[in-house]
DNA sequence: CGATCCCGCCACATT
DNA sequence: AATGTGGCGGGATCG
């Protein structure tokens, strides 16, 4: 078989004195050439295939090379080549090498034949992508780093990227069951929500500006804040039994893995870059974001691209941006995925696993047709959710240990978010830049230009699912109980959502949040949105619509533009579906209200709505679509699928979720803490009436929208829950804290008519300290929606509504009316996109390196401060 | 020279 | 303490 590839691929020569080309390819002769020796050419190898040659590698095989043997196996299947050719390489020469002789040595191969995406190719060669539900497939690590050659360590590596989009899971302790592919849909779909909660929008084609300003800039270096790394998605996994294990350091892999599919699932082109996406998922707080960290974390991207890749989820390619070409990753993975699919089974049954192993494979499906709901996992605390999330369950959770992480994760998520939005609304600024739009993807080239206004484009996501989705990673299934009742299970839907409105905040950061209305973004671009016929429809949903049904209300969309993407579609959307959301609830209960089972079912509805909605609407995504494609035309390709307006399909939402998710909702911003604010938190409900919601987008201008200001401190500890139907005082704010200062002007200023509600309530955890890490880095983020994750995690309640990403648009209309820009900069007029931004988006990595040392933690909250000053002074 | 990323030290977790 | 895991980053290769 190799020969038969490799002549297919045309070897250039085959000889092997070429070390590195040799290796790859080979070809021409089949015969085995070097692949290894390459680069040293040690030994010429020289062996000519013969028919001996086979029975020498059996042999090899036999004997202890194991990992001759191995290679050659993968040989067998060399993914990419067939696809690309090219990289595929080495596999195949090993073998040939080995066959013969001597072994030893055999010449080092090059080390692209080491390389992990080949060793992973050789390793998703051992299994079937689509194993039949009866057999279950358990790997031992030892056994297949034998195989394959490998140390042990480099399996890890594989392994748990694998195990971040659940084609295997940990079974025991060297053991680890291959699921394949089946659940590859649902897990890209969960990541899809989980991705649009926390980063909403954002994605697109950030590279661009970052570079921009990157380099340029910098100065700041945001970071994004986020205290820790917990895990963010975990999603299923984490069940809560056995979670022990979990908890382990972050398994920053894993998490990476996700968020970086995440980027991708929920960027327009579907195309990110490095050091996007390094910035992004460096959320930690770190402030200084070292630039070493930097450079750490695109090391890590790299191993999970190499996996991505050999699992043809991604390719690489090159951006063009201003500043030059920048290496990127392509989607090239489902983007819309069909309803859950699979089965179920899926773990391995494998001698008995814990339970959890399979619930782990469950879970994931779950959680993301459940809902999650729920806000705090916890069932300790009580079940109920509703209830809780009025209160806000705080959630000490002592109990679980995995709160903590969840709580992180919402945080992280909320950092993304922000840090996204950054780009994002960078690029926008930038976008004039690119040109590149068009080249765009070609799809199959590797090289692309990408476009900056795409990203504008793609639309912000919205929240509303999100949380649901989120939620189920987490919280499912540790929470599963508690609210779990009946509303949302079957469903899917979340309870949450609907009624309440409440959003909650992670503790650490704060955030500010805006309710976009169309309004704004009317004004704002007016163009954009002119029509927003969708509007009408939602209007008429609105108060009643929640139920599920009512998403269909959606409105159709409008079209808007894309820049400012989220902002505009929300608005959209909002106005329509976002309505019904709204309603739901209970609209002014307090956050008490919640939910309580009943309420739980009625949330639960909604969160069907959402999500069936969503789809079944296609109205809404077209609209979203719409609205989207004209920007992004280059986008279209993954768009398309979502595109048709009849389509209803479920699954494949996600998109058109996003849309959905915008429309209704309530804007909010979401600030983050980053600014230095970290002492309080922002809400702002753009539309906030809650009631209002459904209506259309004339209710609130931006004007209108209430801020509230909780300190930081405050919510570090507990989370805020928000419901902007609630026509509570803005104020509560509290305590107090010199930071807020700054910020309560501009937020003073909102404040007024907002509807918005803060509830604390419970919460407070335990946690320490989590949120301390305040972090300096970002600044204002427009997160998004926090309220997915937050909610869950917070067990804030839901948030129905949404959470939405803060669009540019609906900044600026904060800011006009404020005047004052709430955020350090991120306000900016300018651009919806522009919105919050923080002060440095990412920085680059140079100016990441400066701040080493120094700044720390500690330090940064004093930068951040000034930072945020210097900002708004921007 | 920048992009990749292998290798394996070493810390932490689990046994 | 042994062993499993996996963060991390030096520094070698690739292009």
């Amino acid at each position: 078989e190799n020969i038969l590839d490799r002549s297919r691929m045309a070897p250039k020569t085959p000889i092997k004195n070429d070390p590195v080309d040799l290796s790859k390819q080979k070809g021409c002769t089949p015969d085995r050439n070097p692949m290894t020796p390459v680069k040293l050419v040690d030994r010429p190898q020289a062996d000519p295939w013969t028919p001996t040659a086979n029975l020498k590698m059996l042999i090899s095989a036999a004997s202890p090379d194991m990992r001759d043997r191995e290679k050659k196996k993968e040989l067998f299947r060399p993914i990419e080549n067939s696809e690309q050719n090219d990289i595929p390489d080495s596999l195949q020469y090993d073998m040939v090498d080995d066959g013969t002789v001597d072994e030893f040595e055999k010449q080092r191969p090059s080390r692209k034949q080491k390389s992990l995406g080949l060793l992973c190719q050789k390793f998703l060669a051992r299994y079937p992508s689509y194993p039949l539900s009866t057999e279950k497939t358990t790997i031992s690590l030892d056994e297949v780093a034998s195989i394959l050659g490998v140390g042990r360590r480099r399996i890890y590596d594989i392994v748990n990227v694998l195990e971040s989009l659940h084609l295997v899971s940990r079974v025991a302790k060297n053991q680890y069951c291959w699921h394949g592919r089946h659940n590859l849909g649902q897990t890209l779909k969960m990541l899809q929500e989980a991705g649009e909660l926390q980063y909403g929008e954002l994605v697109t084609s950030q590279y661009k500006e970052q570079d921009t300003e990157y380099k340029s800039g910098d100065q700041k270096r945001e970071t994004v804040p986020y205290s820790h790394d917990r895990p963010l998605l975990d999603f299923a996994e984490p069940d809560c039994t056995s979670a022990s294990a979990n908890s382990r350091k972050d398994k920053s892999l894993r998490i990476m893995s996700q968020k970086f599919v995440m980027l991708f699932l929920v960027s327009k082109t579907k195309i990110v870059t490095l050091d996007i996406a390094a910035k992004i998922l460096i959320e930690e707080n770190q402030d200084t974001v070292d630039y070493s960290k930097f450079k750490t974390k695109v090391r890590r991207l790299y191993d999970i691209a190499n996996v991505l890749t050999s699992l043809r989820l991604i390719k690489k390619v090159h951006v063009t941006e201003e500043r030059g070409r920048k290496p990127a990753f392509k989607w090239i993975g489902p983007v819309e995925f069909p309803g859950k699919t699979d089965e179920p089974r899926g773990h391995c049954p494998t001698s008995g696993p814990p339970a959890e192993a399979q619930r782990g494979a469950c879970a994931p499906y779950q959680i993301c047709a459940a809902g999650k709901q729920r806000f705090t996992r916890h069932a300790s605390f009580n079940s109920t959710q509703p209830r809780e999330g009025t209160k806000r369950k705080v959630s000490s959770e002592p109990s679980s240990p995995h709160r903590e992480r969840q709580d992180e994760y919402c945080s992280k998520m909320i950092n993304l978010a922000t840090v996204c939005r950054q780009k994002i609304e960078e690029d926008t600024r930038n976008s004039s830049v690119t040109s590149h739009l068009s080249l765009l993807p070609v799809p199959g080239d590797s090289d692309f230009c990408v476009n900056p206004l795409s990203q504008a484009v793609f639309p912000v996501v919205q929240a509303d699912m999100p949380n649901l989705l989120l939620p189920k990673g987490v919280s499912s299934q540790a929470l599963h109980p508690p609210s779990a009742a009946a509303s949302k299970t079957e469903n899917g839907k979340p309870p949450l959502l609907p009624s309440q409105p409440f959003l909650c905040f992670p503790s650490s950061s704060f955030f500010m949040l805006c309710g976009g209305l169309q309004e704004n973004v009317s004004r704002e671009r007016g163009t954009d949105e002119k029509a927003f016929p969708p509007e009408a429809q939602g209007a008429v949903p609105p108060a009643n619509c929640q139920k599920r049904s009512s998403h269909k209300c959606a409105p159709p969309s409008a079209p808007t533009d894309d820049e400012e993407p989220a902002a505009k579609k929300q608005t959209i959307e909002q106005g329509d579906v976002p309505l019904s959301l709204v309603i739901p609830k209970n609209p002014a209960e307090s956050p008490k209200a919640d939910p309580a089972p009943g309420s739980g079912c009625a949330s639960a509805v909604h969160l069907e709505a959402f999500h069936l909605d969503l789809p079944s609407p296609a109205a809404l995504e077209t609209a979203d679509k719409k609205s989207t494609k004209p920007l992004d035309s280059q986008e279209q390709e993954k768009w398309s699928q979502n595109k048709d307006p009849g389509e209803p399909s479920p699954g494949k939402d996600h998109i058109s979720k996003e849309n959905a998710n915008q429309p209704f909702v309530p804007q909010y911003l979401y600030v983050q803490p980053a600014a230095g604010l970290s002492s309080f938190n922002f809400l702002f409900s753009a539309n906030q009436a809650p009631s209002a919601i459904g209506l259309a987008a004339s209710q609130l201008p931006s004007l209108s929208v209430p801020c509230v200001m909780v300190p930081s401190a405050a919510l570090a500890s507990f989370p805020l829950v928000c419901s902007p139907a609630i026509p509570s005082p803005l104020s509560p704010v509290p305590e107090g804290s010199s930071a807020a200062a700054s910020m309560n002007i501009s937020m003073s200023g909102l404040a007024s008519t907002a509807p918005v509600f803060i509830g604390t309530t419970a919460v407070v955890t335990p946690n320490g300290s989590p949120s301390p890490s305040v972090d300096p880095q970002l600044t204002a983020h427009p997160a998004a929606h926090p309220r997915p994750v937050l909610a869950r995690s917070c067990s804030a309640v839901n948030l129905d509504s949404p959470v939405c990403v803060g669009h540019p648009v609906t900044l600026l209309k904060l800011q006009q009316p404020s005047s004052t820009p709430v955020t350090p900069k991120s306000v900016r007029p300018a651009r919806h996109e522009a919105f919050f931004k923080t002060p440095g988006s990412l920085g680059d990595p140079g100016a990441w390196k400066k701040n080493d040392g120094n700044q720390t933690r500690n330090g940064s909250s004093v930068q951040r401060r000034l930072e945020i000053s210097s900002t708004s002074a921007d």
